[in-house]
DNA sequence: TTTTAAATTGAAATTATTACAATTTTATAT
DNA sequence: ATATAAAATTGTAATAATTTCAATTTAAAA
């Protein structure tokens, strides 16, 4: 169930607790890029005593390590990514869902023909999701026919 | 002095007040990419009467109108950019400042082509830059000389 | 099993932002 | 120039997100 969580832990020399097995495996499973307080109103279901500041540390240590990722793409709170590989995100303004985007950054080299030395990448996109879009062209007809 | 940005409000039929006008040139004149905190403390200097809450109020309808560009690039604050245009962003985690990276993204298309309709896109860099590179280089010698 | 360093917890403090009601100001019509 | 109405500014209070901290508990090494 959760080895696969414990062997990333010990593989950062990080002690296991149960608490950083649960957030893991709820990023894991859920992939829907969660603030701290989803995550926290979603364990503390099953643990009631968890403390919203053991996922605030959790996430935080996580991130040092390189095991998860955070994102900062809308409204004041930082969501946390399981994937912690270079990859991009896409917010739909209609539904609020995020997505991630599987693409390699083709200008990090002419960031660095500036001579910036680039360690991270976020990119950020927003519009409309398709199926959003296409919700909307259930409803108001193709090309906006009126 | 303001010419310009009064020119810049009644164009977008806003009204004009010398607050956004004194909001408006420091952001033009700086591009330092402030915190509203930033703004506050500055302007307050010479219109000790001047509230926080107009500087929340003034950023938010530039923004709104497409004036001025908001930035969540670090920490727990929005930075405010008096660009508008497409462009990205490259903070310096030594020194903290932050450039503007004009390029245009090669990858819309490629995002669109999942389905998503593309609106915005924000690109953020983290790494050294060339200053601060430098200043590495005279310090501990080229190549990590040691 | 003991020990010790690290993690968890809950409360309090801090920081950033938003809400709101009273007052003032802008810009339009007179 | 003046009156008016709508909008902006202000200061305070409320909310929300995050951080700090000290006491307690726990993980894992000896």
């Amino acid at each position: 169930m959760f080895e696969k969580y414990v062997r990333i832990l010990k593989e950062h020399s990080m002690k296991v607790t149960p608490q950083r097995l649960e957030i893991l495996r709820y990023l894991d499973e859920h992939r829907n890029h969660p603030t701290v307080e989803m995550i926290y109103l979603e364990l503390k279901k099953r643990s009631p005593s968890l403390s919203k500041t053991t996922i605030y540390n959790s996430v935080e240590i996580l991130e040092k390590h390189g095991i998860i990722q955070s994102l900062r793409i809308i409204g004041n709170e930082t969501r946390y990514d399981y994937r912690s590989d270079l990859h991009h995100h896409f917010i739909c303004k209609k539904c609020g869902r995020i997505f991630d985007i599987d693409l390699t950054c083709p200008v990090i080299d002419r960031v660095e023909k500036n001579g910036f030395k680039v360690e991270e990448i976020h990119g950020y996109f927003k519009g409309i999701c398709k199926d959003c879009l296409e919700k909307e062209i259930e409803e108001n007809g193709p090309k906006g026919t009126s």
